[in-house]
Parts: C-alpha cells; structure tokens; sequence
DNA sequence: TATTATGTTCGATATAAATCGAACAATAAC
DNA sequence: GTTATTGTTCGATTTATATCGAACATAATA
C-alpha cells in the first residue's frame, strides 16, 4: 500500500484545520476517536454511510490538517488522532469536538 | 435598510460554526473585532480588498454562525461581535482566533 | 427634491468540495 | 497461483462557495 504524507502541525493554518472540521462526517470520526481514547481504527471501521472512496477522501483531508496519523499495517491501514500535536499547536480544539 | 436575522447560539452546529471560521476574510474580521475589545465597526471599517458585495456576503455567513451582531444605525450598519454567547456555545474558539 | 454614501440583493461566473463507480494495487489466505 | 479484502486513485457529476458588477433601497445631506 502508498506512502501517507503527515504534514508538520506547524504548516497548518487555522483556516486549514477549519475547513477540515467542518463537514459533519469528519467531525464524527475525529469524536470517534476522542472517545476510543488513543485506540487506532482501520478505514472501515467508521461509521459512515458513504462510498470507501468517500471515507478515504474525508481521511486525506484530516491528514492534511494534521488531525490524524495513518500506518499501513498488512492488508489494513490504521489510523490514530494526533492528539498532543493538534492540541498543542491549536488549543481546546479538540475539546470542542468531544462528544456531547 | 433591512432587519438582519441573528440566529440563537443553540441552533449554531459546530459544523457551521466551523465552517464559518474556515475562509482567511472572515478569520481577519474575527481578529479585527477581537483586537479592538467591543468596539463596533461598520461594514466599509474591516480592511478587506474585495468588493462591497463580497464583503457583505462574508458579513452574513459570520452573522448566521452566531459570531457577530449587527444592528442599523442611520445611513450605516454597525457590527460587534457575539463574544460572550458564542464563547459560552463554544468555549475556547475565539481564544483560536486571536491575533498571533 | 436631487445627490451622495452605505449596504443588500440578484444574476452570472468561476472555483472548490463532496460524492460515487470503476479500475487499480497490495497483501493475506486459500 | 487464484481469490478475497482493504484502500487508493481517477474521471465524472453534482452541489456549495466565492466573487463581482449592476440594480436597488434607505437615510443623510446639500
């Protein structure tokens, strides 16, 4: 499988990290992962109703706003929130998308 | 001049309030609010090089996301920010915001 | 009342984003 | 090796957003 390209949290702009948190899809997969608590999940494993080519577009757009990590691992792909980067570089974002 | 419509903070999604703040305009007049602590501003004050119809537009996306407030005055119109509701609906944003 | 200043709204255009199916690639399992 | 599973990428389509000029409305003022 591909190489996923992890920008620095550094080269993310606010309105980047906005956009990115702005469609209803993304946001339920970043609370997904708020509420797993560090644990990684493959690309199905999200709740969505959409394509998987869909799912892997809105996955490409959190990567680029720095919002999660992706490793290849065997046939899967497993993804984790960057959590101390995203909230040091914009603080109490994350807050505001937990679960509520 | 016309009645302008100002949503309830509630009936503001973090989804819009998201998108609301993901274009580099809008972000600007936010700061420009920010910065200026409760002053309010006319439309023609917030220092944008687009047309006045663009800025309108871009006035009325920030109006309907619950972050400002603008109310007619004579010949003018005078925005201010939301920033005691919208901090209470989403607290920490417009910490994000500020200049830096 | 005519003029000017300040914004809004409309219609058109251009750009960006979301969405899907199909084709593809890589790996695991048979 | 063949097949099945998991995702990505491509091309096309649809929907949303940004942008502007022109026309309009309102209020202040000459």
């Amino acid at each position: 499988m591909r190489q996923y390209r992890h920008p620095s949290l550094r080269s993310v702009s606010l309105a980047k990290a906005m956009q990115a948190l702005s469609d209803p899809w993304r946001i339920g997969i970043v609370q997904d992962l708020l509420d797993a608590d560090g644990k990684e999940f493959t690309c199905s494993e999200f709740p969505m109703s959409v394509s998987k080519a869909t799912r892997s577009h809105h996955l490409e757009v959190l990567r680029q706003a720095g919002l999660i990590r992706t490793r290849v691992n065997g046939k899967t792909c497993l993804t984790c929130l960057r959590a101390e980067e995203f909230e040091k570089r914009f603080p109490g974002l994350l807050a505001l998308i937990k679960s509520r």
